[in-house]
DNA sequence: TCCTTTCTGCTAAAAATTTAGCACATAGCG
DNA sequence: CGCTATGTGCTAAATTTTTAGCAGAAAGGA
């Protein structure tokens, strides 16, 4: 039972996992509402049945229907992604990161938004890991 | 010609094209010796001449080696990753993924990197587009 | 020169992913 | 009740991905 690569996901199950992280939770039917090329109701049933074979995924009944969800916490799930993206696209720099993420909003941010950004990073200075 | 879904990469494919946005430009062996869990030489390098045949890397020849590189900008690429991340996992919130950024980080930062990040989020309200 | 090493070119096969379809159950409607 | 719509269970097939191996060229050392 050694821990596997975890973003060893084909396609079409990465595309699946993705849906359910932005939805929460979600029945087939919604899923493959949300999948731009989907494929036929029985696939995404397929897929999903195979996720949660892989423990990606889990579902709960709610009546007929099953309602599944990712198994590793969006929190944790947000981390892993993130760090991924920050080591491929910005050698593992937070600034050049911020600034990114600054070029990338189209429309200049507002002055409480300013405020809280402000505060965050000014909290990431001050205490580090203190509670 | 219509634009096809760029990130409809295979498991292994995205992972070479992920080692060649670290490195820039890598010879064979050296995308062999970047992977985790590798296959054979040969197998590296059917799959990227698929990965240019398909358009996401390119190669140039120097000696006898084959040098490849992406063919998408590490710019372009790095948002189009980033926005991906930034919505699936922070339902869009520039805020919550810089939230995100600073509890990633270990050590807590410098007053100088808190200067930079300030300046940069200030720069990102003040002009917005300008220039 | 000759041999070993390290490349690319090409081809074929193994393995995994992705897909669809049939069977059966149940809910709801006319 | 009988019919349609919408679920899941299971199975099998098509397609894609992933892999390895052989052949030939060129470089470099003994």
């Amino acid at each position: 039972m050694s821990r596997k690569q975890l973003n060893q996901l084909s396609r079409r199950e990465r595309q699946i996992v993705d849906i359910l992280y932005r939805q929460g939770e979600a029945a087939v039917a919604e899923v493959l509402k949300a999948i731009p090329d989907p494929p036929s109701y029985s696939t995404v049933r397929a897929l999903l049945a195979v996720l949660e074979e892989k423990g990606y995924v889990r579902h709960r009944r709610q009546g007929r229907l099953y309602l599944y969800s990712p198994t590793v916490s969006r929190t944790q799930a947000s981390r892993t992604a993130l760090k991924h993206v920050v080591n491929t696209f910005f050698d593992d720099s937070v600034e050049d990161v911020v600034a990114a993420l600054m070029s990338m909003k189209s429309t200049q941010i507002s002055a409480e938004e300013y405020e809280r950004l402000s505060r965050l990073i000014k909290a990431g200075r001050k205490k580090g890991k203190r509670r």
